[in-house]
DNA sequence: TTGACATGCAACCAAATGGTTCCATATTAA
DNA sequence: TTAATATGGAACCATTTGGTTGCATGTCAA
């Protein structure tokens, strides 16, 4: 799976609210993901393409329409890894920041 | 807490990396993180404050040099909301979009 | 068939991004 | 004091990004 992809996807704020909207609806079409998102629907299109090609969105076409469902495993799976690698050192890196910062002089 | 910092801080595989660094050793120099990285030291202190700037690392001057501090909660705190957000409709999410791609003609 | 509708494609543009280089400043060591 | 070391600042550059517009294509409905 690539990572790369999925991370540079989810730091657009207009991606993670298109992608939001499809948690609220999924199966949305290109049309009614373009309501009220402030930008013109080309501009919508490439947000879900983006989202497509990190396969955190998939698509279907039902006659002239193109219906768009979230794929939510990717997502999952690297939350999943960066929490679980961050829930080993969290506490003692977290004691030991407010050690060094707010204490002042032990290393 | 700013979102939108935070996910484009990990929008970039040379800051992934940076935090894995810190990762394997917590208060390095910029100096220190600077090895291996196939950029000039400029650059790596300019991700580097990205990661400051969303609040993902911390930092202690110690006479000349600059310590480096990884922080855990922002990350933690975001992959935890978006973990929540999508575990509850992932499992009826992924049969929903099996049954739609695969099967073909289901609304 | 004809027209409206939903989408795709391509060219273009401004701004952000990721990198560089050169120089300045502060701290340590000789 | 002087020199080396660790970092910061600013100007600059190429590429990517996020957006636009105009036009083409395919599908549904009258």
């Amino acid at each position: 799976m690539d990572d790369d992809a999925v991370f540079r996807a989810l730091a657009d704020q207009s991606r993670r609210r298109l992608l939001d909207r499809l948690f609220a609806r999924n199966g949305q079409t290109l049309g009614e993901l373009c309501h009220d998102m402030d930008m013109s629907r080309q501009a919508v299109a490439k947000h879900l393409a983006i989202l497509e090609e990190a396969n955190l969105v998939a698509t279907r076409w039902q006659g002239r329409e193109k219906q768009h469902f979230i794929n939510p495993v990717p997502i999952h799976d690297i939350a999943e890894r960066w929490i679980r690698k961050f829930e080993q050192p969290m506490l003692t890196a977290l004691s030991q920041l407010k050690k060094t910062l707010e204490g002042g002089e032990d290393a």
